[in-house]
DNA sequence: GCTGGCGTTGACGTCGGGGGGAAGGTTTAC
DNA sequence: GTAAACCTTCCCCCCGACGTCAACGCCAGC
């Protein structure tokens, strides 16, 4: 398979292919006229590598996944290295997660006592014009 | 005031300054000399640019505020177009911890699937030596 | 009158990751 | 024969919020 079909049948580009071999993510074999040729397992890597970019994995956090699956594992989690690699992404998630909640938390709070604000202001500016109006 | 004292103040650097004075969010004054001539209201605007920074705002979402301030009130969310920008941001905060929530929870899972899967090939290549290791 | 410190403008660098796009050449497919 | 697909190499881009010079002006103290 050349690079142009891979890249369809994986839904990428060949830009992109070209730019995992330089990396040394995914290599391919050369065929005599030196174009690149890749075998229906390069398909599987390239999937995995969607996957986990897809989550939010850079690309040399993937390498792992790689690796394991063509050290001939059926899954690119099946290595120590790759479910490090979760753990480590976990916890950078939950750091995330837990500093937007609090940035949230503080925001909510100023944008509440804005709120407050404006309508002790309203309330001191124009004065219900009758009783009934409160319910 | 000139700008490196401003700066120092605020805990800032005179090149931020100048840059915030290339987009229009805090212009000076210039004294016959040429120089930046800020005064205390100015210490106001940019501390209230340095706080909504501070929860991620970008500069020009803290515009309205310091229009807002400068057109006289006492606080930066006292007006509609900034209760809106809190409005947009707590939106935005509210979409992306949900989404880091969700990658979140699929990374978990395809975690947790691994480690059993790892836990179930460990205990089939090596089985527990005696019944009673299984207590 | 000289040094040092602050000020001015303008232009360019940076960071980070994941490629895009064009130039210029070969090979393959119809 | 020609168009499509492939090759390599190279620079470009995105995004914001500045950092980092460069080359010069202004002013205070000694």
């Amino acid at each position: 398979m050349r690079i142009g079909e891979l890249a369809e049948r994986a839904g990428t580009t060949t830009r992109a292919l070209r730019y995992y071999e330089q990396l040394g993510l995914l290599p391919a074999r050369r065929a005599g006229n030196g174009y690149r040729a890749y075998g229906e397992e390069d398909l599987r890597l390239l999937r995995e590598i969607r996957m986990l970019q897809d989550f939010g994995f850079g690309l040399e956090e993937t390498r792992p996944f790689v690796e394991c699956l063509r050290a001939g594992h059926p899954e690119g989690d099946a290595c120590p290295a790759s479910l490090e690699v979760y753990r480590r992404k976990l916890a950078e998630l939950d750091e995330c997660i837990a500093r937007l909640a609090d940035v949230r938390s503080q925001v909510a709070g100023q944008f509440e006592r804005a709120v407050r604000a404006r309508d002790e202001l309203a309330s001191v500016e124009q004065p219900p014009l009758c009783e009934l109006a409160k319910e």
